[in-house]
RNA sequence: GCCGGAGUGGCGAAAUCGGUAUACGCACCAGACUCAAAAUCUGGCGAGAGCAAUCUCAUGUCGGUUCGAGUCCGACCUCCGGCACCA
């Protein structure tokens, strides 16, 4: 141990250290308790940021926590290195791929060596290598062969101009990314996975990890899946083409079926190809409007006014025999449900809209119980809004009178006897469509041949391996159709001429099954050996971002569900618990007048007296700049290079500071003086530690001695062991519950306390030494998981051992309750919930005797002199409050 | 627009079970050490009133439940995440 701390010095040392003794790498034991711990694979963009820092960082710390209690601990890492930009890249800069791709992983995995991140790296995969994406390509074929996967036509954005597709993210603002035409929607074949197969398993599962995820990630996810309970009625139409005779609409309330005053379908709808001739010139028109305004991208900004046009149509409302307008609105989806619904303006919130714009009738069918007299004798009454709750039915025949829970089922019962309508469940969850028209990513193992149809691979002829290179221009197909070398194939069944599949799979495929690889990384033959992949999984802490909340880990879970029914496995879900991190985000400056975002050094801020942001000016002009907090990016100039702050305060400071800074679902403000505060502690513990050293090693006091010099020990010595043991019960408590920001500060706390107790090392007794002996080993070992160089540097100082902590049985430390309790502790005392003075009492204390405390104090008397003591409310170890009239 | 969150000192935050609001850190102020500075150490630090003891107010806003609310309930405001081809 240096005299001074010098991170590069330890971090270096130990990162080697680590190496050579394959300190994090794992191996499959029976006999030992495993403990799988997972980051979110990251995408090789070729820098480290804060947010990988920072999700790697609670990770280890965790992965460290689990380690010092003896698990066998698996903590692995990998590369999404499918994906857009490496495209991007090859299309604007004329690289390859490839290289590309590898160059950034070789410049990530240097960064999180650096680090120090105990990753057991003899497990790494990437997905862009054929070794990871056979298995990608193997379980389509398994899922194609189970009627999971199967081709329909579906719409994808295209630039006209390009004549390409293009993704969201190209497509933002309506326009495309490269010729700024305006985007269409263009339909064609694609694959898709049938994860609507196992919508309610999703949303079972859910039972069993609801106590490990956060609630709402499942609530999102169930309102993503959005089941509802239903039925489909079939309306008649009168007056159009025979090719459509009637209209099937989807309601969750069919018991507001006599309040219904109008159809309204998409305007993609059957029913109004087959009458579009017969229409008059201003509903083709409004059809036309509806379907362009519908090609175009999503803008979810625009509020999308409800527009809509009457056929001249009509439908028969199967239950009342009336007959009412067939409209086409821009609110009805043809992709979601029929493509058609019943208005029930009365009772919906988008129908009532709908209804108060065209002037449509609006009839309450449906009434709150202590009103329905009022309704069966008056028509209707005005409504403000719709009354969307169940309640009783008016006005409608038969059912007049019924409970709307009543009336659904038999009313749904009499739809299905007269053969007009059934009972149904419908989802919001549609199937995933895997076909992306790209280059870089896993080939979708399928052979169109002109004789046999669509044939896939022989699971024997994978990975369907990517072409070395492709023209990448960004204009017209897929670069991958243009490699003839690729397409051209012989069909394996017929042995002809035949054409590969020149679609490429979603990228969220990638990341479906990597934590299961990451089992048995090398197999050859399967995805992962079951009995590998029976030991570590399922996952026991996951943690990512909360951006993942619905896709990625429905598609995760869905894909588990999938192994499970194809045998790999023997449980349907992944991830025992979860935890979502958020998003680290950075001042950032942006001038008006200069129309750009500008770096800090250019900005002056003000503030004023209390120290408040009231506004900032360019220093150069004294132009006003607008300042904002924002998730970090190179454009905004607003963001820190992991790099950068590793080499000024060493990877140890780092890791302590954006675990201190913030409980990790919070959003983190980088501010710099902070990391500052976090190098400053570890050389307080640098310096306490080399100051105590020669003392603690020759304390020959053992902790039996320690135990039995008992209360005849110096007072200081009995307080510092209870501060220590009072720190490890908490740390310990916040660790178990998830919260790696709070141990930090009773480490602090602990340290400052060893400060003001511990006293000169040359004056030490033995006793005291021990004391302070146990308070530098447990404080090692809990800080560990925060600054594992550091701690690794001391503790072989301390002990001597230089085979790393966990090798040499460091083990986080254990709490002894009795030396962790205080002798006296304070306690509140109100009067009517004012706190109006303290008392001090022992832990144990009785109620009465804390009451008769409260009582007798002075300045509770002062405050219930004259008043009656109507009642005592005391709530032990914590207060009293004196209730009076 | 739909779905899901979050708002506590100048700043990051703590209080996890309805029980002493502001632990810990940053910034700032004062002092010690120093020729000086840095580093380090000591002390102070929510707002207002008061010489002081002390009192009043304060957890986005408004209202409610309770002996007691940052915490529970209702409405609102602001900001953030997701919305199926960024990952």
């Amino acid at each position: 141990m240096d005299q001074k701390y010098f991170p590069k010095k330890v971090e270096t040392k130990w990162q080697k250290k680590w190496a050579e003794l394959g300190t994090f790498e794992a191996n499959a034991d029976p006999n030992r308790q495993k403990f799988y711990c997972l980051e979110m694979l990251p995408y090789p963009s070729g820098r480290l940021h804060m947010g990988h820092v920072r999700n790697y960082s609670i990770g280890d710390a965790l992965a460290w926590y689990k380690r010092l209690h003896g698990f066998n601990v698996i903590h692995p890492i990998g590369w999404d290195s499918f994906g857009q930009p490496a495209e991007q890249a090859a299309i604007k800069q004329g690289v390859n791929p490839r290289e590309w791709t590898e160059d950034n992983i070789s410049q990530m995995r240097a960064q999180l060596k650096t680090l120090g991140i105990g990753y057991d790296w003899s497990r790494e995969i990437a997905a862009h290598r054929p070794e990871y994406y056979k298995f990608d390509q193997w379980f389509f074929l398994k899922m194609l062969e189970k009627g999971l996967a199967y081709r329909k036509e579906s719409e994808v954005n295209w630039c006209p101009k390009c004549e390409t597709t293009l993704s969201n993210e190209q497509a933002s603002g309506g326009v495309c990314w490269r010729c700024g035409t305006p985007v269409e929607k263009r339909s064609r074949p694609q694959w898709f996975v049938k994860i609507t197969a196992y919508a309610d398993e999703l949303l079972e599962g859910m039972e069993e990890i609801s106590d490990g995820w956060p609630e709402k990630v499942l609530t999102m996810q169930k309102n993503w899946i959005g089941r509802s309970k239903g039925a489909f009625v079939n309306f008649r139409i009168e007056g159009g083409s025979s090719e459509v005779p009637s209209v099937r609409v989807f309601t969750t309330r069919i018991d507001t079926i006599y309040g219904v005053n109008a159809i309204v379908v998409a305007a993609g709808h059957p029913l109004v190809d087959a009458n579009i001739d017969s229409f008059s010139e201003e509903v083709r028109l409004s059809v036309e409007e509806i379907l362009t305004e519908q090609a175009a991208p999503t803008d979810y900004e625009a509020e999308t006014e409800k527009k809509g046009v009457d056929t001249g149509l009509e439908a028969i409302n199967p239950f009342s025999g009336e007959r009412i307008p067939v409209w086409i609105g821009n609110y009805v989806m043809m992709s979601y449900g029929t493509g058609a619904v019943m208005s029930v303006p009365a009772h919906d919130e988008r129908d009532f809209e709908f209804a108060k714009k065209y002037g449509l009738p609006i009839r309450q069918v449906i009434s709150e119980p202590h009103l329905v007299h009022e309704h069966n004798t008056m028509q209707a009454l005005a409504l403000e809004d719709a009354f969307t709750e169940k309640g009783i039915l008016v006005h409608s025949d038969d059912w007049t009178g019924k409970p709307s829970a009543d009336a659904i089922e038999s009313m749904t019962a009499f739809a299905e006897n007269k053969r007009f309508g059934e009972g149904a469940v419908t989802y919001r969850l549609r199937d995933w469509g895997i076909s992306r028209q790209r280059f870089w990513g896993s080939p979708i193992p399928i052979i169109y041949c002109p004789d046999c149809g669509t044939v896939p691979v022989p699971i024997d002829e994978l990975p369907v391996e990517l072409p070395e290179s492709a023209p990448f221009t960004g204009v017209g197909e897929s670069p991958l159709a243009k490699v003839e070398s690729f397409v051209n194939v012989e069909c394996p069944e017929c042995g002809g001429a035949a054409e590969r599949e020149t679609d490429t799979m979603d990228t969220f495929v990638d990341s479906t099954w990597y934590y299961f690889r990451y089992c048995d990384p090398h197999n050859e033959d399967l995805p992962f050996e079951p009995s590998e992949a029976a030991y570590w999984m399922p996952v026991d802490l996951y943690i990512g971002g909360i951006d993942h909340a619905v896709m990625h880990l429905l598609y995760t879970r869905f894909w588990t569900k999938m192994m499970r029914d194809i045998g790999l496995v023997d449980f349907g879900e992944p991830a025992k618990s979860l935890l979502t991190q958020g998003m680290v985000v950075g001042e950032s400056f942006y001038s008006k007048t200069k129309e750009s975002y500008v770096f800090p050094e250019d900005v002056e801020i003000q503030r004023d007296s209390a120290g408040r942001v009231t506004g900032a000016v360019l220093r150069s002009d004294v132009t006003p700049v607008r300042v904002a907090v924002e998730k970090m990016s190179k454009s905004k100039h607003n963001g820190v290079d992991p790099d950068d702050m590793i080499s000024i305060y060493g990877a140890d400071a780092v890791r302590v500071f954006v675990l201190f800074a913030a409980p990790a679902e919070n959003e983190l403000v980088w501010q710099e003086t902070g990391i500052e505060g976090a190098v400053r502690f570890l050389q307080r513990v640098w310096r306490f530690v080399l100051r105590w050293q020669e003392a603690i090693e020759s304390a020959s006091a053992s902790a039996d001695d320690l135990a039995a010099a008992g209360t005849e020990a110096p007072k200081n010595s009995q307080d510092l062991r209870r501060k220590t043991h009072q720190t490890i019960i908490r740390v310990r408590e916040n660790f178990e519950s998830g919260q790696f920001n709070t141990p930090v500060a009773a480490l602090m706390e602990l340290l400052n306390s060893m400060h003001d107790l511990a006293g000169e090392p040359e004056a030490a007794k033995a006793v005291e030494a021990a004391a302070v002996k146990e308070a530098i080993e447990s404080l090692i070992l809990m800080l560990a998981p925060y600054a594992p160089h550091f701690c690794e540097e001391v503790w072989e100082a301390v002990s001597g051992n230089g085979q790393g902590i966990v090798a040499s049985g460091g083990r986080f430390p254990e709490a002894d309750t009795d030396l962790a309790k205080d002798d006296e502790v304070e306690i509140a005392v109100q009067v009517n919930g004012k706190l109006r003075s303290r008392v001090y009492a022992s832990p144990e204390a009785a109620n009465a005797e804390l009451e008769s405390l409260a009582l007798a104090d002075e300045k509770v008397s002062e405050y219930t002199e004259g008043k009656t003591v109507v009642k005592v409310i005391v709530v032990p170890g914590r207060l009293v409050n004196v209730v009076v009239r």
